[in-house]
DNA sequence: CCTAAAAAACTGGTCCGACCAGTTGGCAAT
DNA sequence: ATTGCCAACTGGTCGGACCAGTTTTTTAGG
């Protein structure tokens, strides 16, 4: 085993054991170096290692702190942490989930059975006679319900990772785009014709009206986020530059080998 | 802004433009500090970031690889463990996969750059060079290029999965279908139109061509499976001809447990 | 000619020493 | 006492050297 990772899990149990709370300094590294008794190089790699899991965090010439948040160990999903942080990724996830979701509505339309049939339907009312600000639960429900008709197990699997994914990414788009009347008047107009398309086993017209409402929803994230309206995002953010940054600028390819 | 932070940024964006897939090598050290024009030290504590977060892994002497962690729930096992032998599943899984492979085709058509289509015009001449009846790894790197191309990473990830998940449920279609005369040169058909849609730019026609070929595959493993010619399972061992990676590591992980 | 051992050419892992760049505190000149 | 500068921290970056596994190529033996 590689001494970095051996000097990043002596660290890291020195942290979370006992010792240090949260926002105290670390040791210098070459005061680190020293005690271990290894080169300055390790020391700085697996600090790095501790800052990539938000354990530390090192601000130029005045040291490594504890994080201030020390969520639990195991609460991490890993490639969802890299999608969080790259804007972009919303958009493809919405690109994927325009396609998913009117496959969804389609099947359901086609194999929904009188139960879920009768689900849907409660979870439309449910929907129907919330509070249009804060409606989230009953909008994924009806949603989920509709998913969960279309009987396919793979299906449902693969739209929760995703719904699973945009949370962490990004908060509801409800949040963002309820606030907007016009916006919502749109967004209810298309739960009432897809519950209806469904309801009556209308499969193109229920796939057709599903994609158009998750582009609708994409489109208007895109149109609200240029318009310099912030989306409201969550998770580790970069602290002081409110940059938006929209990441486009870093183009080089290095990814040119055979 | 840290230069070695630009470097994990910007390596994120690597994995996640260039679709680079999981279990996918990562130039090496050397490549990439020559590349990114900066020195070894910042790639190796970049690289120790995205190891702390979980997105790649590295072994001594051999390189750098993305993670095989798909985006999803904890209940990633009890799903396999369901899926795996349920026929069914083999065609929720192929249904799913009509509409991604139609969206990824769609977009490689409309996204492609130049290099794209120079690795997806090398995958499909060694497709079509490929002994029919052993080319299965040929196939999915065809289609994996294609993929790739749509620079869509969500999409990327889950196809990916999609196809791990048939791997387990059942030998890949190739192997159930290709023997058969006139269904090899129907799937050969349709890759060539597949490959000159992506080749010109027509998403459309994409799209439609590569649901089409999904959902043919689907209702031939069908058709055959319906008429008795029972379709080659296999169970959790890998069969002989398609190895997806890393053959020498079990030894290696045992005795590394400590 | 073919095989198998040796060597070269990769890969990552570790160390060192130098220098740059922010931060802080003390000492000196005002 | 205030100002201002400099020295001593801190982390950040660099390049080269070498060790240790892995893979490929070359070479020597049958």
């Amino acid at each position: 085993m590689p001494i970095a990772q051996e000097i990043t899990y002596r660290l890291e149990r020195l942290i979370l054991d006992g010792g240090l709370a949260p926002g105290q300094k670390i040791p210098s590294e070459r005061q680190l170096a020293t005690r271990l008794d290894v080169s300055r190089s390790i020391i700085r790699e697996a600090l790095h290692e501790l800052q990539g899991r938000g354990i530390i965090e090192t601000r130029h010439g005045k040291g490594s702190f504890v994080s201030q948040i020390v969520p639990g160990p195991e609460d991490e999903r890993p490639l969802m942490q890299m999608f969080s942080g790259h804007p972009r990724t919303l958009y493809d996830l919405l690109e994927v989930r325009e396609q998913l979701e009117g496959q969804a509505a389609q099947l359901a339309a086609e194999r929904a059975t009188r139960s879920d049939l009768h689900r849907i339907t409660k979870a439309f009312e449910r929907l129907e006679a919330a509070d249009p600000l804060s409606n989230a639960p009953a909008d994924h429900a009806f949603h989920q319900a509709i998913v969960e008709a279309s009987h396919n197990p793979v299906l449902v699997h693969i739209l929760s990772s995703l719904k699973n994914l945009m949370l962490l990414t990004v908060q509801a788009s409800v949040a963002n785009l309820n606030p907007k009347e016009d916006l919502r008047s749109q967004i209810g107009k298309h739960h009432r014709q897809l519950y209806h398309a469904v309801l009556r086993g209308q499969a193109r017209a229920a796939q057709r009206i599903a994609m158009a409402h998750v582009r609708y929803v994409r489109e208007a994230m895109q149109r609200i986020e240029q318009q310099g309206d912030e989306v409201i995002r969550m998770g580790v953010s970069q602290g002081t530059s409110a940059k938006p940054a929209t990441a486009g600028e870093c183009r080089k390819d290095v990814a040119n080998q055979e």
